[in-house]
DNA sequence: GCAATGACCAACAAAATTGTTAGTGTTTAA
DNA sequence: TTAAACACTAACAATTTTGTTGGTCATTGC
């Protein structure tokens, strides 16, 4: 686990205390989590739909990412009533839905330089 | 370095090629990046500011890593002319400069909820 | 009674990231 | 001539993250 007094950690928390987008980057920057996250908002709220999403995900990773989330107030989880085997499904609350549209940000910044938009500085400066 | 063939770069290129989120999250996520991106734009533009900002950072670590937002083309650098010893300007490119409001609002998210911002589910579904 | 489904978990191992140590080279001021 | 500023780098060690193995538990269909 974490040790609490390593240089990592306290740099960790030293970024923290500097400005909270250190810490919303390290909820989201997980392997996996984004992907997650905008996978339950498209509608792939149960445990198997996201390992068919995500096939090289194995089931001890997927149920630790989710975990995570949860910790961090981005998901819950429910039961299903009256299934058998327990259903679980996964709702993002409110925090993980204001997340979303940051993530489609992010994701429109990523294609727009992959596709080819031309990178250069406007020495404006 | 990295081993293209572990388990754990197979499936960070099959969410690469998934969605460029995750390669967007990918370039963001180094410890110290987010915040050097952000300090850079709001002026702090030469090693030594950076390091004045950062106080617990190494000069060792500080150059990897604006190394590898130079390497994803977030920055680049130029030489001040006429200095000396040579300095160096860290200058954000476009792309880097689109990224500024993006990292600002994952701030403001960061911060809403942090403040307290209240968390629960709708259920709306 | 045995396998299958659904949703996990602990302990461990592999790999990746982050931090440390000890260097480089140029020039100017003391 | 010695130190100090500036901007790094390679090699290594510490730490953290990610993936693997081998389980759990409850119920239904065969």
């Amino acid at each position: 686990m974490r040790k609490e007094n390593s240089t990592n950690s306290i740099n960790e928390r030293f970024l923290f205390q500097v400005c909270e987008l250190n810490s919303a980057i390290s909820i989201i920057s997980g392997r996996w989590k984004s992907q997650i996250v905008y996978s339950i908002s498209q509608g792939n709220n149960r445990f198997h739909l996201l390992q068919k999403e995500l096939p090289n995900i194995s089931e001890t990773v997927l149920a630790r990412q989710l975990k995570e989330l949860e910790t961090h107030a981005i998901l819950m989880k429910t039961k299903i009533p009256n299934m058998v085997p327990v259903g679980i499904e996964y709702i993002l609350t409110n925090k993980g839905n204001d997340l979303v549209p940051i993530l489609e940000r992010l994701c429109d910044w990523g294609k727009l330089y992959s596709e080819g938009k031309e990178i250069s500085v406007d020495s404006i400066s």
